[in-house]
DNA sequence: GCACAAATGAAAATGATTTTCATTTCCATA
DNA sequence: TATGGAAATGAAAATCATTTTCATTTGTGC
């Protein structure tokens, strides 16, 4: 059922940051590999269920998918240029965990980013 | 110049929280009023351009707008029934300001969600 | 070879957003 | 009040990422 696409893996590792679905696509074209869009869709959603790759959005709400280290983090992304840091979420985590007890739920996961404009920008 | 219309002002504070535009078109033309979709995006970039507004993206991509100053709140989602309780983020926002002054990021905004299972499910 | 499940991808469908463009509303001035 | 131009409006078409459909191909065990 697992339809992570290793040749996928491997356009995002050489793209380095973060890339598009459509991006990918564009890449694996021009070097001559042999995939649908469809294919490179599916791949990556898969990459994000199994936690292997990071999505974001972009401002115009494009979704770009990036290689996640295994640790968990948070990000702290560039509208301006798109540069993205990831960051430490101690307080996130404490935060999330205090939350849920509360409320008494179980099974409990987060997502945090934060968003602004670079030293550059 | 100012595009920026009342009556979608108007709407968005009787919504309460995040509404895209299109729920923002749908809620006038439930309550008969007469607007073009077409107007409703272009009030909602200039509510946005004036600062008047916040925009952020839902996770499937949705632009979702809310004016600012509506006290700032966070969610803890039910991923069972949906159940969605608004919570305070103290903690949260100090790290995101804590992290943008680190990094020298300026105009911030950030998202933080929870999501597990409720006491029911 | 055979059967059958999973993977693939082309083409069509979807849905939000933007663009076009003709029409209408405002507003200042004669 | 009439008039001319600028700004606002909205219906329809275009755009574009993403999803769905569906027929075909590939892989795997027998
Ligand atoms: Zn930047
Ligand atoms: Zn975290
Ligand atoms: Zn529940
Ligand atoms: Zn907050």
């Amino acid at each position: 059922m697992s339809r992570s696409n290793p040749r996928v893996v491997s356009v995002l590792e050489r793209a380095g940051g973060f890339a598009s679905a459509q991006e990918v696509y564009r890449l694996m074209q021009r070097e001559g590999e042999s995939i649908g869009l469809t294919t490179v869709y599916r791949s990556l959603q898969s990459l994000v269920n199994d936690k292997i790759v990071d999505v974001l959005r972009r401002e115009d709400g494009e979704a770009i998918y990036r290689l996640c280290g295994g640790a968990h983090h948070h990000h702290l992304v560039c509208k301006g240029c798109g540069e993205t840091i990831e960051i430490e979420g101690g307080a996130i985590e404490k935060w999330a965990k205090t939350m849920a007890e509360e409320f008494g739920f179980r099974d409990v996961g987060h997502t945090a980013e934060i968003f602004g404009l670079c030293p550059k920008c």
